[in-house]
This record gives structure tokens, sequence and C-alpha cells, in this order.
RNA sequence: UGACCUAUGGUGUAAAGGUAACACACCAGUUUUUGGUUCUGGUUUUCUAGGUUCGAAUCCUAGUAGGUCAACCA
């Protein structure tokens, strides 16, 4: 028999199992996932981590949670509590939560050794200056003044420049490499500055701080990572991150490149997400409409689905632009098999059934998802009156509209089938109240009428509806691709991107629903009940609406 | 007037010189006590020009287009 095809590898997955075939890494691969903590994750992380951990999980290996934490003046430790949150909600376990500040002494041992070697010089230039010798892409550098001072000299500057004796951005480390590189990373670069600003791990013990190209390499090598991945704008990096592990003599960690993530109706760089929440455009960064992990989980969007959605988009070296519609099949696809179905009325109508007797109440079982049998019932209370959607009704319907109207029947989900006879109007002139008659031998489950109704709807009793809110979401953009506008991605927030509906009525097995849990109000959309609710006031999220083919057939 | 990266349907991703395929989206039908789900079918593709080869999405050359790089950010 032949085997199944196996699935193709992308990339990164092809080059592991090269080396691997190769016998280069006996001891298996590792991964290190390397957030700075300076801002919450977003999808886009997602993509990395899932990258990471992923290949480590399917090729036998280890993957490491390391703060980049290098930059004092922009990390905090609420960050870092966040990150762990989120890559742990992810569903992945890391090997070790390291720091790359915990590497700062041996950092320093090694700018030392670099300083020995006469490829690292202290200098006094000023960061204008410096920029300025940098040259430009199309012109080489120049030389500081300050290149040729001796070891020794180095050697007693660097230390000084550790021990506190002089003011930030007085003096600098750089590495002695060629000011006329075509490679601009190549000119010199920066190995440390003078920061006199607490560190939210080191506290005050350091005063100089290493840059990112002077630390990530080495503290990959020091960990013994085998693979460190990257997105495609540190590929001009990978010269200067090979440079400095040859020149120390140090375990060869080697850096590959992907395109990151890029999501229409969105935005995803740290900058725009921080200035979203300052501007307070959105409520934080967990508000549902951020693209943030956070956000994403208090939407109602399960790590399943997140996870799904990475393996989904692939992984490759161009530029993308995936579009939200994968996104949303990703959860309707998860949810549609967990998502237990209830019942709410979001722009509620009343409909009185007048030959169902005052006062009765019947107990109706309905089934909890179809999709699951295992899921059982629920008991559904019903009487006689009953809150409808004001969209299944018209007074004058269409050809092809199967709900309700003036003598249409429908059938009410899991009741009986009902046929409009009358209705009421308001002043002005929009539906008061909905009159109908109901067929007492068309009971769900036990219906021996012979009619059979082309649409079912969705109601919810009167006397035991529960008023909640629910809190509509929709894209944050009404453009796809935000690549382009800049700061004027303000312009561009969708006016509808939060729509809040405060009379919603929901069943009453509703009470019970727990903060996080997803469901699915039939006909409406999946939900999920948000942390803002209170004993006495439902609050519910919309996820992701269901498929609407009849909105589409209305466009037309 | 530089270096580097990239180019396959509407969007992504495969095809390791040998029949261009898979998913999403879209369209049509099927199923359905959710206009959901299911199932079936369909539309649509290798940037351009040369070259190598029996044969090129794949290799070579040159263009073109997009992206990245000139922070004491990561």
């Amino acid at each position: 028999m032949e085997d199944a095809k196996p699935k193709s590898l992308n990339f990164l997955e092809e080059i592991v199992q090269e080396n691997l075939a190769s016998g280069l890494y006996p001891q298996g691969i590792f991964t290190r996932f390397p957030p700075e903590p300076n801002g919450y994750l977003h999808i886009g992380h997602a993509k990395s981590i899932c990258l990471n951990f992923g290949l480590a999980q399917k090729f036998g290996g280890k993957t490491n949670l390391r703060f980049d934490d290098t930059n004092p003046m922009t990390e905090e430790t609420e960050y870092v509590e966040s990150i762990k949150k989120d890559v742990s909600w992810l569903g992945f376990t890391w090997a070790n939560e390291l720091y790359a500040s915990n590497y700062f002494e041996q950092l320093y041992e090694y700018a030392l050794e670099l300083i020995k070697k006469s490829l690292a010089y202290v200098d006094d230039s000023t960061a204008e200056e410096i920029a300025a010798q940098k040259g430009t892409p199309t012109s080489p550098g120049t030389e500081s003044p300050f290149r040729n001072r001796s070891v020794e000299e180095n050697v007693a500057l660097f230390q000084a420049m550790r021990a506190g004796k002089y003011p930030d951005g007085a003096k600098v480390l750089r590495a002695k490499i060629d000011m006329a590189h075509p490679n601009m990373h190549m000119r010199d670069p920066l190995m440390y500055r003078i920061r006199h600003v607490a560190h939210h791990r080191t506290g005050n013990a350091w005063c100089i701080y290493p840059m990112y190209d002077f630390a990530h390499g080495q503290s990959d090598s020091m960990e013994g990572i085998t693979h460190s991945i990257c997105t495609l704008e540190f590929d001009v990096h990978r010269p200067l991150y090979d440079w400095f592990i040859d020149k120390l003599d140090i375990f060869a960690s080697h850096q590959f490149e992907f395109a990151r993530l890029n999501l229409s109706h969105t935005v995803m760089s740290k900058r725009k997400l921080l200035q979203l929440v300052n501007e307070k455009i959105v409520h934080g960064w967990d508000d549902p409409r951020m693209p943030t992990i956070s956000g994403l989980r208090r939407r109602g969007f399960t790590a399943a689905s997140i996870r799904n959605f990475c393996e989904r988009i692939g992984v490759a070296k161009r530029d993308n632009l995936i579009d939200l519609s994968l996104l949303e099949f990703c959860i309707r696809e998860d949810l549609n098999k967990s998502a237990d179905r209830v019942m709410a009325v979001l722009d509620p109508i009343k409909l009185v059934i007048t030959n169902y007797p005052d006062g009765q109440v019947e107990d109706l079982s309905i089934e909890n998802n179809p999709e699951d049998p295992a899921s059982g019932k629920r008991i559904v209370p019903f009487s006689k009156e009953l809150y409808i959607e004001r969209e299944d009704f018209m007074v004058d319907p269409p050809k092809k509209f199967f709900r309700l109207g003036p003598g249409l029947l429908v059938r009410l989900k899991g009741a009986f089938i009902i046929q409009c006879d009358h209705f009421e109007l308001n002043p002005d002139g929009s539906v008061k109240e909905i009159h109908a008659q109901y067929l007492p031998n068309s009971k769900s489950g036990q219906d021996t009428s012979g009619i059979h109704v082309k649409g079912t709807i969705h109601w919810v009793s009167i006397p035991h509806a529960v008023e909640a809110e629910v809190r509509l979401f929709d894209r944050l953009l009404i453009v796809e691709d935000a690549s382009e506008l800049g700061d004027d991605f303000l312009k561009f927030i969708n006016p509808e991107s939060l729509q809040v509906l405060d009379k919603v009525y929901v069943e009453p097995s509703l009470r019970e629903a727990h903060v996080g849990e997803a469901v699915q109000f039939i006909r409406k959309g999946y939900y999920c009940l948000d942390a803002d609710s209170t004993s006495e006031r439902l609050v519910f999220n919309r996820t992701v609406t269901l498929k609407d083919t009849w909105a589409k057939e209305q466009n037309k």
C-alpha cells in the first residue's frame, strides 16, 4: 500500500530536516521566542510563537522564552507578565524563562575581549557625528577620529563607562569593522551606550546597556539556540550577527528570516497599537477590536483557532496580506463544533400568540448543539408573549423571505409553527407588535400537523427573558491594507467597529454562563460573556457573525 | 543612483527539471427545525524578455515591480 503523501514542509522545516539529517545537531534543535517586554503580544507574534515552538515540537527540540530586555527606557514588568500569560494561553510551554539581562556580565566580558583584539573602540563622538560618519546606503562612511585608540586606553575608557564616570551620550563602544561596507550595519555599529536608568530587573547595577546587535546573537549562542528565527527586516543584521559570533569564537547559532504576518483591516505595529490605546480610540490593549492576543481572547477567539490560523497562513519570505476572512473561518470552524446554541433576541419586537392560554408556560427541551449529540439538551420556557427579531418580520415581504409576514407561516425554533394574522403599528409607522396563532399539533419533535415551513426563527419568552448588553465588533479599519497609511491610519478607523446594544433579551439559561464561555446565539453568531458582566447585568461580546448568505442575497 | 530579500488564481501556501495543486474567498446546487452546518460541482494562476534543456513555476542572464537597510530602538 502506498503511504499517504506527507504534508509538504515549509522552508524552515526543510532547513531543520536537512540539518538533522546531516548530523549537525545530535542533541536536537533549540529555538527561542524573544519578545522585548515593551508592549502586548499580537497575532503577528502568535505566528512567531507557533513557528518557534512548533518547529521544536515537530523535530523533538526545545524552545526558550527569552525577554530581549536590553533597553531599560521602554521595558516594564507589566509587559513581561502579559507576555508569559499569552504564550501559555496559546498552549505552549517553554523550556526556560530567560532574560538578555541575565547575560549583562558575560556580554561585558565579550566586549572587553573584542577591545583586546582591537575589534572594538570607545568613541566620544556625538550621536549626530556618528550618524554623519555612517554615510548613506549609496556612499561610504568616514572613520571616527577615535577609531584608533590603543587597546589600553579603550579598556580603561570602557571600564570607566561601566563605573559610571560619564553622563548619558558621552561615549559609546563601537565594533571596528568597515566604514565603507555596503551593508550599513557593518559600518562600525554601536555595541554599548550609556544610560543612567533603572532596569526592571537589574535595577541600578548597570549604566551601560548592550545594543540589540551585540546582545541577541550572543544570547542565542550562550543558550545553544540552533535556529534563531526572526522576521525579514533583520536579514541585513545577519552578517553582523555572524561577525560577533565568529570574532568571539563561540557556539555558532544561525539566524533565519521569515515574512511577518500582515492582516487586512487592522494595524500591527506596536507603535500604532499603543497610539490606539493612548488616544483612547480603543479601550485598552485587550479591547476586543485589537489584534492583540489579549484582545482576541476577550473577543472570544480560542487558542486552538489561533494556532490553526497560524498553521494555515504558512511561512515564506514574501510580503503578504492575509484576509481577515481566514481568521473568521478558523474561529467559526472551532466554535461550530464546541459552542452550545442558545437564543437571544438582539433587536426585539413583541409577538403575541393569540390562541395560547394566558399564563400557561411550557418547558421545552431543546438540543444544545446539533453538531455534538453529547452536549445534551436544555430547558427553554415558552409562553403566550415572546420577543422575536425585528428583522424577522416584514409588512410587505418579498418572494424569497422565509420568515414572518401577514399570513405567513414560520416555525419558532424548538416550539410551534405559527401563522401571523395581525400586526399593530406605532405612530411613526414602525411595527409595534405582531399577533399570530400557533398550531397546537406542530410541537417540535411531535409534529403531526403535516405542514412544512421553510423558515425557522429564534425567540425568547417575555416573562422569562433576561436583559443583557451586547457589544458588536467589526473590523477596526475600513481599508484592507494599512501599510501605506502611515499616521493617517486614524482617519480610516471604522466608525462602526463597536456598536453597543443595551436592551437585548436572552433566554434564562444564560444566567449560568461564565466569563469567556463561548455560545452561539442561534442565527446571529458566536458570542462570549465579557468580564464586565455583573450578577445584575450580563455583557456579551460578539466574536464573529455566522456566514450570512441571506444578507448577500439582499444586497444583490 | 548602492547592498540585500522577494515575485505562482481575488488572498495565502504547495509543486525539490517531468500532468500547476490545497485552503480561504466567490458562484451554483445538496442537506438542514439556524438563510448556520454538511456534501457536490464550478470560476480564476506561474512578472517580462532572452537563454540552457527532449522538457522550465523551478536553472542562468537581463529587465520590471514590491520590500528592507542610513535609531545611542528591537
